[in-house]
DNA sequence: CTTAAACCTGACCATTTGGTCAACTACTTT
DNA sequence: AAAGTAGTTGACCAAATGGTCAGGTTTAAG
């Protein structure tokens, strides 16, 4: 039986020529995963083949079942890295902050993360909207503890005078509904906007409008 | 194998015995359709089985090849409820329209369609993330030229100095947004609010947060 | 009552799918 | 250099899938 350790792989971007072995699996397991990311993307869990990953990946089909025992251990694998960027989008958040600056840098950090992994989003979405069947641990425990207790916070911001918003819950799915827009619609977004792919303005050219727009939304301005 | 479903024919729910061939018909078609709703937000587009929505439908496979010819024909019907949706969605909105009222109208209208026909959105989501394959024509011509005309009505709101706003592109996408999110994440929202379905007040307290922080957003409070 | 048209469906088929395996080559270790 | 370990892959299989069809039943028309 194959070795599958499910290990994070690095950065090791596309050497052509592999001769250690340790890179050979770095290289191929990044591979493979980011075949697969593209492939779950366009097709959704049922909707991807093995082999529609292994030519995304340029491999045969049985050197992506080599490193992953099946389909299910492979999506899970990429659900991982969602759930690695979620974590580090955390924004420090306390009662004692500055809700201005504090909602600002939320904002600023969810769109760039928008832009830098649209696929990410949009695999993240496609799980929701299918009713989340691979990440119920996820969103019910880690996800809900975390926006409970910034909830909380802001509530308290709010008897403080400190920001209009009686109801935290639904600022909070209000920015994460703006900010990721920009990568689950990429493909309207970039059609309405008459190009075929976001430039590096795009990502400046929401956060100017977002920004200032939520904090008058929240009374801030 | 085919999995026969445990469900036997009985005098059934909402069918009082179809006698009449064009009610005959007319019901099974919009069994079968209920049914492949369902079914392709859950799966997807090629993940979604034929004998899937047969079971859901309670009806033979061959039953809905005999109403629908195959399973791409079967999807653009669904979709077309969602374009129908989306049709009857437009608001009148001219140069000489009141701003703040047009704006909370589009908001309650679409936020209330989220609401009664979370599936529709849900649906319409995956095909856009997907790349929108099936959609794309009516994306580059219907919805982009309604969606062009409007942000130049807003535009010119913009310079008579009715609307803060001066990239109206922006506020759509966030308007789209923020009202469709109900629908389409579902799932997560029913969770954050420690609950397992929507209840009778959700829309209105959405609409409630919604239509006075866009306003403000907006500058037109 | 007879005939035509619409509806129904079990059985079937060609193709695709996830997954396995045995034999092979290429590194690594001793 | 030999032996062990890791990586590679064509060929294969059982199950699932979209789709077909012949022959049935029910409703409608003449």
């Amino acid at each position: 039986m194959a070795q599958h350790n499910d290990i994070e792989p690095q950065a090791a971007s596309d050497a052509p020529v592999q001769r250690n072995q340790q890179d050979i699996r770095a290289h191929n397991q990044t591979v493979i995963l980011a075949a697969a990311e593209e492939e779950f993307v366009l097709q959704g869990f049922r909707g991807a083949t093995m082999q529609g990953i292994a030519d995304r990946a340029e491999l045969p089909k049985a050197n992506v079942h080599y490193y992953f025992k099946n389909k299910k251990n492979l999506y899970q694998a990429v659900l991982h890295s969602i759930i690695q960027e979620w974590n580090d989008g955390l924004v420090a958040m306390s009662v004692d902050s500055d809700p201005k600056t504090v909602i600002e840098k939320f904002v600023r950090t969810k769109l760039h993360q928008a832009f830098a992994h649209p696929n990410r989003h949009k695999l993240f979405a496609l799980e929701v909207i299918g009713g989340a069947p691979h990440l119920h641990e996820f969103m019910s425990a880690t996800m809900k503890a975390w926006a409970l207790d910034k909830a909380q916070v802001m509530k308290t911001w709010h008897e403080q005078g400190k920001i209009g918003i009686a109801d935290p819950l639904q600022l909070l799915i209000l920015i994460w509904a703006t900010t990721q827009r920009y990568a689950e619609f990429e493909t309207e977004i970039v059609g309405l906007m008459e190009k075929s792919e976001y430039d590096q303005q795009d990502e400046a050219r929401a956060a100017d409008f977002l920004v200032p727009f939520i904090l008058r939304g929240c009374g801030l301005e």
